[in-house]
DNA sequence: AATGCCTTCAACCGCGGGTGT
DNA sequence: CACACCCGCGGTTGAAGGCAT
């Protein structure tokens, strides 16, 4: 278990804190009554959690369940506020937690749950089992507005969002599909030799070549959801239409300039193929069409995007398809 | 090897809403 | 109604580790 920290903000420093706030006091009381107040209130820690107090949270939210987090600190003997336990067992020591890079279906979903809920990381992350709204909040700071700056806009702007449609979720949609086709050859391949082992009335070997086929196919697939339950991607959603492979057709009305720099990115070896793909057959099933984006604007905007892909700035776009 | 800058992410902060008294 | 308490959310911070020089 990770309880050892290797990041954390904030050295231990214990610190007088409002309990119920988790705030830092701001003057008012007078000093006499600073010191009876100290006196009452145990020294409250702050900082990196300790090895020790994980166990004690963990066993103690086994024995009682969690909820009442400022009793439960108090109860527990941990010299934290109740938020901090809260965020700790939420964040870091639920059973359930996920840890690792987040999956091109996760980050599908995430991209598409944003462009319709905008900041509202609590929302997004029911939507992502064993993914914390701080994690998914981290993710959208560091990678996407980190791209978004690269690419001189607004994570926010509507510019940056058609970006992700046209290019990078049809690009990431791909990769999931490539992580699909190898999850099922494993299945196939599994299915196989448990038929066989059937047949030879092989009943004990059974489970270990169903266990197998299970740990190769999600040991191959870039997306151990994949092997589990799948996300349920609502009615309506962008996601849902470029999954059933409407592909560009459904966001642009026909191909359009970008598609068809796109492609011709592709033809000259020009684009990143780390999903074995070279072009990402979205992109390309766009590039067939004909017409124009509904948006001027944005038609122009792309055009130059295109440009830079084509030109000087390839390594920012080869850093998005590293992201899956 | 030493140094400084950059990136990541656990933890904190401030605030608002819900609930109980 | 007013107040206190509690919880959860979104934004921010800063230490650790990675990377470039």
């Amino acid at each position: 278990m990770a309880a050892t920290q290797s990041r954390g903000g904030g050295g231990v420093v214990p610190v007088q804190v409002d309990e119920e706030h988790g705030r830092r006091r701001q003057g008012g009381a007078a000093p006499q009554e600073e010191e009876e107040e100290a006196a009452e209130k145990p020294e409250l820690r702050r900082g990196p959690w300790t090895v020790d107090e994980d166990h004690i949270l963990v066993n103690y939210i086994a024995d009682n369940g969690e909820g009442r987090w400022n009793s439960l600190a108090r109860a527990a003997g941990l010299k934290r506020t109740g938020k901090s336990c809260r965020l700790r067992w939420l964040n870091y020591l639920r059973p359930d937690v996920k840890r690792g890079n987040f999956t091109a279906d996760e980050q599908l979903l995430i991209l598409d749950l944003h462009t319709r809920w905008g900041n509202r990381w609590s929302k997004i992350a029911q939507h992502l089992p064993g993914r914390t709204d701080n994690e998914i909040k981290n993710y959208w700071r560091t990678r996407v507005q980190k791209h978004a700056k690269q690419l001189n806009c607004d994570a926010s702007s509507k510019r940056f969002k058609d970006a992700m449609r046209y290019l990078w979720m049809p690009h990431l949609v791909d990769a999931t599909a490539t992580a699909d086709d190898e999850y099922h050859q494993h299945q196939a391949a599994a299915a196989g030799n448990i038929d066989g082992l059937l047949a030879g009335g092989d009943v004990d070997h059974v489970q270990h070549a169903l266990a197998a086929g299970v740990a190769a196919a999600m040991a191959s697939s870039s997306s151990d959801s994949l092997a589990s339950e799948p996300y349920s991607y609502e009615d309506g959603g962008l996601l849902a239409s470029l999954r059933a492979g409407d592909d560009m057709q459904l966001v642009m009305s026909g191909g359009g300039w970008a598609a068809a720099q796109a492609q011709e990115a592709n033809d000259q070896g020009l684009w990143p193929s780390s999903s074995g793909h070279g072009l990402s057959s979205s992109v390309q099933a766009a590039a067939g069409g004909a017409g124009q984006f509904e948006d001027p604007e944005l038609s122009g905007w792309v055009q130059g995007f295109s440009d830079s892909i084509i030109t000087g700035n390839l390594w920012a776009l080869e850093e998005i398809w590293k992201m899956q």
